[in-house]
DNA sequence: GGATTGACGTGTC
DNA sequence: AGACACGCCAATC
């Protein structure tokens, strides 16, 4: 890794996610100026299991507000059990009032 | 250095 | 509504 610029921002913004919350791929990307480059953001985050401190990832799901990357877990329970210990509702691997629970970093922090 | 992949998103059929 | 295709940038093989 030379500087992984890229990768910080997007460390940052996901460890900036309170408690409770969760944001999209695509919502961090258009945060970068990436809006349509999203895989990055997976890209990013499969990078964040070596990252310290560990990133929250559990709270980034796609657009649809699915755990997609649960699988990457270890256990494919964890996410939602993660997410569920936070107060949000996670059913089917789909996480529900996911509106309610979006986190817009370009709203937020911005 | 070219080809492939990847925790996605959006648009179309 | 569900399935398929394309685009996007970076890293890895």
């Amino acid at each position: 890794m030379k500087d992984p610029n890229f990768f910080e921002k997007v460390f940052d913004v996901v460890r900036l996610i309170p408690p409770g919350k969760v944001t999209s791929y695509g919502a961090i990307a258009k945060f970068l100026g990436m809006a349509n480059s999203s895989r990055m953001v997976g890209w990013a985050m499969h990078a964040a299991s070596n990252a310290i401190p560990p990133i929250p990832a559990h709270r980034v799901v796609n657009s649809s507000g699915l755990l997609t990357g649960k699988i990457h877990f270890g256990t494919p329970t964890l996410m939602e059990e993660l997410l569920s210990s936070e107060g949000i509702i996670v059913v089917n691997d789909k996480i529900q009032q996911f509106k309610k629970h979006f986190w817009d970093p370009t709203i937020e922090l911005l």
